[in-house]
RNA sequence: GGAGGGGUUCCCGAGUGGCCAAAGGGGGCAGACUGUAAAUCUGCUGGCUCCGCCUUCGGAGGUUCGAAUCCUCCCCCCUCCA
């Protein structure tokens, strides 16, 4: 175990915030394993890059000594997290939620050691929590402090209607911490109240508060919003190397440090070792296929990384058509023909014929590599051929009689 | 229980009898440019047997030559008062 000032120095990376440092210091200065804690939510258990960030974190706990406490909250789950919106979620089933809790296992023993992780369910201490307890816990808090959480504030203030259950949330989350009598809880900034409110619960249950550590939401593909599913812009640690490898390779090169800051493995002196080379002039392409493959190698490993960055320099830079293209048999028409637009729809090209036609009509289709301008061209049954929309859309289309 | 506001195409949001498949923005897709970058520019963005036709504006009826726009009933959401 490194000495406190260097593990307090490795800890800090890509931290937005830590409350407070000075406690983190203290506790890495006893030496004990340090018992840390993130919560996951019980219903998506596909985990996306943006997820990662704070499995990263926790990983580089564990590289220390200390100890990682997969929390998932599969009670609080049935609560939903307050958001204004959608505050009523239908609860999982128990199978579910042990479904749930394998997908997770099998996806983030990619990073974590699961020789030095406890995966945790909190309905294993609130299943027990009677009336009479929650009652006690909710005693704890005041409702002027829960007011102070930014998104009561607001919906209070605008006349908005908060349920009372919602004030759960954050109470049972910190409730957590003293269960666990967690040292450490990790989330995201957007996590500040409710990691807050597990210090104050586990003050007032007698124990020392948690030191609290927000890292940042990671900003999806488009660089902007945060990655999330629901908005498309995110890379899915189960996806195929080859997708995963292109998506990454399509992130603007501003965002590319910051994911080499979240995500990379590598010592900040390397990235920032690269940047000075980018900035001197190496071509930035390059040095995002560094990440690329570390990060596909991560949850691939290295040779199907390796793979999909040659399929990639083949297909992008020498423009060469994809090893693998699907095979489609799509049935001709009447007169064993078939429109262009109508092929591409049932080839599962194009949603519709109608978008099939306009695809068309805007360049951006091609058979056998070369583009076609006539919407009303029509294949005919027999034929064999590799059609493309855009740049990534293939299939290799038999018409069939 | 009472009063009021609202449900429009993926999202936000115009439209209050024909010129509306429905403004504008966002998002998305495509093309150009490139490093499949990003940014920018351009185009497209309901469906189909696609130079025309069909189906959309919470649901069901109705008025009208003609309705997203008017009427009736119903469903849903929100706010305020109690």
């Amino acid at each position: 175990m490194p000495a406190p000032d260097e593990a307090l120095k490795l800890l800090m990376r890509g931290v937005s915030e830590a409350l407070l440092e000075e406690e983190l210091r203290a506790r890495l200065e006893t030496g004990r394993p340090l018992r840390v804690k993130a919560g996951f939510d019980p219903t998506a258990p596909d985990l996306h890059l943006g997820h990662t960030v704070l499995l990263n974190k926790l990983r580089q706990f564990q590289e220390l000594g200390h100890e990682a406490i997969f929390l998932i909250g599969d009670f609080t789950g049935m609560i939903g997290d307050p958001t204004g919106k959608n505050v009523t979620r239908k609860p999982l089933t128990r199978d579910e939620v042990i479904e749930n809790a394998r997908t997770y296992e099998a996806q983030i023993y990619k990073i974590l050691d699961p020789e030095k992780t406890l995966v945790m369910f909190n309905s294993s201490w609130m299943g027990e929590m009677d009336a009479a307890g929650m009652i006690e816990l909710a005693s704890r808090y005041t409702v002027a402090r829960m007011l102070e959480r930014d998104d009561f504030s607001k919906r209070f203030a605008a006349g908005q209607p908060i349920a009372i259950h919602e004030f759960l949330y954050p109470l049972v989350q910190g409730y957590d911490s003293v269960a666990l009598k967690a040292d450490v809880e990790l989330g995201g900034t957007d996590q500040k109240f409710n990691l807050l409110v597990g210090r104050e619960l586990q003050r007032q249950y007698g124990q020392p508060p948690q030191v609290v550590m927000m890292m940042p939401i990671l900003e999806g593909l488009d660089g902007v919003q945060k990655m999330s599913k629901s908005l498309g812009n995110y890379v899915g640690i189960d996806e195929p190397p080859e997708e995963m490898f292109g998506k990454i390779m399509s992130i603007s090169d501003a965002l590319m440090w910051r994911w080499f800051e979240l995500l990379s493995f590598r010592p900040m002196e390397e990235i920032e070792r690269l940047r000075r080379e980018t900035e001197a002039g190496r071509n930035p392409r390059d040095v995002k296929f560094e990440l690329a493959r570390e990060l596909v190698a991560r949850f691939h490993g290295e040779r199907a990384a390796q793979q999909a960055q040659e399929a990639f320099i083949a297909r992008f830079r020498d423009k060469r058509l994809p090893d693998e293209i699907p095979e489609v048999h799509v049935a001709a028409g009447a007169g064993g023909r078939l429109r262009i637009a109508n092929v591409l729809r049932d080839a599962g090209l194009v949603s519709s014929t109608s978008e099939g036609m306009r695809m068309v009509k805007q360049g951006a289709v091609r058979i056998d590599g070369e583009r076609i301008e006539d919407p009303t061209l029509e294949l005919a049954a027999g034929e064999t051929r590799v059609v493309q929309v855009g740049k990534r859309r293939f299939a290799r289309v038999t018409l069939t009689g």
